[in-house]
RNA sequence: GCGAGAGUGGCGGAAUUGGUAGACGCGCCAGAUUUAGGAUCUGGUGUCCCGUGGCGUGGGGGUUCGAGUCCCCCCUCUCGCACCA
């Protein structure tokens, strides 16, 4: 064995042996209990990250150690494959996107390999092979058939930068979640799934996922943001046309004193009276000056006009204007609002602007509103007042009177409506899973017939990055003959949104081979649903909400059995690091500074809030490097050491070597010690000092199984080995003690295993185990070792720590009490004062309670 | 505004049901070993003028023999959503 802790050949030597021995190689057993583990597969960019470093490690640990446990563990591995830096990076380097996401596969997989990640590399696949495209067009024909895929003209969110489509989920804050870049409004023929029809069940589903953070459910709902109110027709004046509104407020119908439609209300031409006309233009014309995101956020001034047009309130009779408000959302409702702005913030602040009536109909018992003098409007609970026949009931109850009165009128219905909107799946891209539709003049849009399945992207594509799509350029792609008729006609040239491929990656890994479908029915339903998932919060919207809805769908297509696909959910916190700056030279590198100072100019660095690591920020620390200097098993005890999973993690250098002189810390100790320990007897009762540093290995192998088991604080237990081996320093073996010390140091070794698998392989040969240190499977502790005869008990008195005394394990609380009471400080405390009682806690303490 | 979460040493963070606050690591201080060390080993390290003492988990109240933990009020921060009718 050698003298110094080397990592760079052991970690080789191991990860060597693994892929020779197939030890993570999983099949369907059902002589054990399955489980699957998964990390959200990453973007193959060609570079890992220290948050994929992290992401995995937190994964590894678990697959090794319910490995360990006995559980037949799934455990795979792919690439989400397309999407826009394969193909800004063939604009700019002229590679073809394929070529460059290939090549960009093989080498992050040489990556993660490095770090010695227990994967079944046989099931690994990309989203951009062409039997998943084939299988993804497949799942997509299905739901046209069911009527869950469809297509519609709409206003769509357009990012002029990337010359795409974006769904509502990636625009934030009014900017394309990619670059950044404000989003138009564009109307275009766009491919969208139906996932309003499962609103209901996503949102009711929430409620069974217990092993998602709250957090990320809270999004989901507030995403999904189902309310209950009625729908209600409001008559315009000297026409036919009704308007319909929602609302959740029915009990305010009363109060309506006009109405607001959003500008893009396709009502509106209609409504605008000659006179209004100039005025309405030019309305229109400030309103699409301002973008979308100044027009969504709550302190944009509120500005209207009058249409020309009246309405009446179908419960009160009254005339009531219609207005254009640029507030109202033509995205939400029916893009019309019955304007209450007694009870109403927004409409009561629009019609002190526009001099409108404001009707009081809700007032809390014993006051008495009046209009002129209301501050704001009155939001909370009330019994109703100008109402006619509902007068003096409360609000809630009114809420339901009032739809039943509407509902026997005709005008208005009970009905629940949803903020979630239909996802929208076409991209103007090249880059992704072609959609399998045939357009014909004669026939229609028709779709592309299985046995043509896959259609596959052309090799030959020119990407310049303008004029939109390369593939609605590309005249060999485009012409086909129409399925229905056989004429010519004319290929769909958009492609999926890329989150449609990570919506079903999970299930394809349960046969990532068969050829007979997208899904052996047998084979995901062994294996499904994901047991724990684990990836970054970012995604607690998007992804898991498209997930979510893909696995009903799937099992409504008879594809699958199970209702959910993620059993568990960790989200991990990013990774974290201090910001530098020179005043010359902009953000470094961490190796551009040296003692504070940048390395090119000499000048003072100024050091800035920890941030997450970002290349913008130059924060960033590459894992490769990482890996060469301290070796994979160092890289991964720091990631799972510096802090709880779910929290953020922040860089330090410093305390990376600390984990590499802990791995060299235990090195030693086994080394130290093997000649001691080598070919010793078996264990035989032990006493003392032996007797203690047995009770601190099983004391360990206990809290250890504790942390990981289901609370997953690997920081602590990594903390209490570091206890363990800093127990074995301190022990002073004889020759007698060599069975006890070989326990502890094995135990540590075991303990370890799934943290820094590659030392612990090696140790664990060392130590004279022929098959690897996961064969034993996890060390369990025995119950009679952490026993002990005698226990330090603290003494308080009045609460406040006063002594402590040795008494027997067992000792009754009778006994307890008076070895408390004749400690000599505790006796200072109590001297001439009464004790008025004393509380017993077994095993912990003795407060005795005094007074006078 | 709504929703979720967090505030503990110089720093990252411990404290499963209320029961010795600060485990473990980093940093710092001292010692040992060494030709020397940024290697290794040992000890110390919340704070207050010594402690067998006082104070101490964002602030203020409360419940309790006992509160970081439970209850009420307030402050600060992070994240998500936000004119959603």
């Amino acid at each position: 064995m050698e003298k110094q802790y080397a990592p760079g050949h052991i970690e080789q030597k191991w990860q060597q042996a693994w892929q020779q021995r197939q030890s993570f190689r999983a099949t369907e057993d059902v002589s054990r209990e399955k489980y699957y583990l998964l990390e959200m597969f990453p973007y193959p960019s060609g570079r890992i990250h220290m948050g994929h470093v992290r992401n995995y490690a937190i994964g590894d640990v678990v697959a090794r150690y319910k490995r360990m446990r006995g559980y037949n563990v799934l455990h795979p591995m792919g690439w989400d494959a397309f999407g826009m830096p394969a193909e800004n990076a063939a604009i700019e380097h002229g590679t073809h996107p394929g070529k460059w996401t290939y090549e960009n596969i093989d080498s992050m997989r040489a990556q993660l390999k490095r770090l010695g990640l227990s994967y079944d590399w046989q099931r690994e696949f990309a989203t951009c092979d062409a039997e998943y495209s084939h299988w993804e067009q497949f799942i997509f024909l299905k739901m046209l058939e069911k009527g869950l895929a469809y297509k519609k003209s709409s206003s769509v969110n357009w990012c002029p930068d990337c010359r795409t489509v974006l769904a509502n989920e990636q625009v934030e804050e009014g900017c394309c979640w990619r670059c950044n870049n404000l989003v138009e409004a564009k109307e275009l023929e766009q491919w969208f799934f139906k996932i309003t029809d499962y609103a209901d069940e996503l949102l009711d589903g929430t409620e069974q996922l217990t092993g998602w953070p709250e957090r990320v459910l809270a999004m989901q709902r507030n995403w999904i943001g189902r309310s209950y109110g009625c729908e209600i027709e409001f008559p315009v004046l000297d026409s036919d046309a009704t308007l319909k509104v929602f609302t959740t407020r029915p009990d305010t119908l009363f109060g309506a004193t006009f109405m607001s439609l959003a500008p893009e209300h396709p009502m509106v031409s209609a409504l605008v009276t000659p006179a209004q006309r100039a005025k309405v233009d030019s309305f229109l014309q400030t309103v699409a000056s301002q973008d979308k995101l100044a027009r969504t956020s709550g302190d944009l001034e509120k500005l209207g006009v009058f249409t020309g047009s009246y309405s009446s309130n179908p419960a009160t009779g009254d005339r009531i204007p219609i207005f254009l408000a640029n507030f109202v959302l033509m995205e939400y409702g029916t893009g019309a609002v019955m304007a209450v702005p007694a009870h109403d913030q927004r409409d009561f602040e629009f019609a002190r602007k526009y001099s409108l009536p404001i009707r009081v109909v809700i007032q809390p018992q014993g006051e008495t509103f009046h209009p002129e003098q209301m501050p704001e409007a009155w939001t909370g609970q009330g019994l109703l007042v100008n109402s006619g026949a509902f007068d003096g009931i409360d609000n809630d109850t009114a809420k339901e009177n009032i739809a039943a009165y509407l509902d026997q009128r005709q005008e208005g219905r009970k009905t629940i409506n949803y903020r979630l909107r239909d996802w929208g799946v076409s991209r103007q891209r090249y880059w992704g899973t072609p959609i399998p539709i045939i357009y014909c003049d004669d026939c229609g849009a028709l779709p592309v017939p299985e046995r043509d399945l896959p259609v596959l992207l052309p090799e030959d594509v020119e990407l310049t990055g303008e004029g939109g799509s390369p593939l609605a350029r590309h005249q060999a792609f485009l012409a086909v003959a129409c399925p229905g008729c056989g004429k010519p006609a004319r290929r769909e040239s958009d492609t999926f949104d890329t989150f449609v491929e990570s919506s079903w990656y999970f299930a394809r890994y349960a046969c990532p081979d068969y050829s007979a479908g997208p899904l052996d029915r047998h084979a995901v339903n062994h294996w499904l649903p994901v047991d724990q998932y684990i990836g970054g919060i970012e995604h607690a919207v998007m992804h898991l909400l498209y997930a979510r809805f893909f696995t009903k769908v799937l099992r409504d297509l008879g594809l699958l059995d199970v209702d959910e696909p993620f059993t568990n959910l960790l989200t991990q916190g990013m990774v974290c690091m201090e910001t530098q700056r020179c005043p010359e030279h902009g953000w470094l590198y961490p190796e551009q500074v040296k003692d504070s100072t940048c390395s090119e100019c000499g000048a003072a660095v100024e050091f800035g809030r920890t941030e997450k690591m970002s290349k913008s920020k130059k924060n960033v620390v590459d894992p490769n490097l990482l890996i060469d200097r301290y070796g994979a098993d160092t890289a991964r005890l720091f990631s799972l050491f510096a802090a709880p999973p779910e929290k953020d993690l922040e860089w330090n250098e410093q305390g990376v070597e600390g984990c590499s002189r802990f791995l060299g810390r235990i090195w030693r100790a086994v080394g130290d010690n093997l000649e001691l320990i080598s070919g010793c007897g078996p264990l035989g009762p032990v006493e003392g000092a032996a007797a203690d540093l047995r009770r601190k290995t099983h004391q360990t192998i206990k809290k250890v199984s504790e942390d990981i088991d289901g609370r997953f604080h690997f920081n602590t237990a990594i903390a209490s080995v570091m206890e363990l081996v800093n127990a074995v320093y301190a022990f002073q073996p004889g020759e007698q003690d060599a069975p006890v010390l070989r326990e502890a140091l094995e135990t540590v070794v075991r303990l370890l295993a799934p943290f820094v698998p590659h030392l612990c392989e090696e140790l664990w040969e060392t130590l004279g185990h022929q098959a690897g240190v996961e064969a034993p499977g996890w060390p369990t502790w025995d119950e009679a070792a952490l026993k002990t005869s005698e226990l330090t008990l603290v003494v308080q008195v009045n609460g406040k720590v006063r002594g402590k005394v040795s008494v027997a394990a067992h000792a009754d609380n009778q006994t307890l009490e008076a070895a408390a009471l004749a400690d000599a400080n505790v006796q200072r405390f109590t001297e001439g004062k009464q004790i008025r009682k004393v509380i017993c806690v077994p095993g912990r303490l003795v407060n005795i309670v005094v007074s006078g």
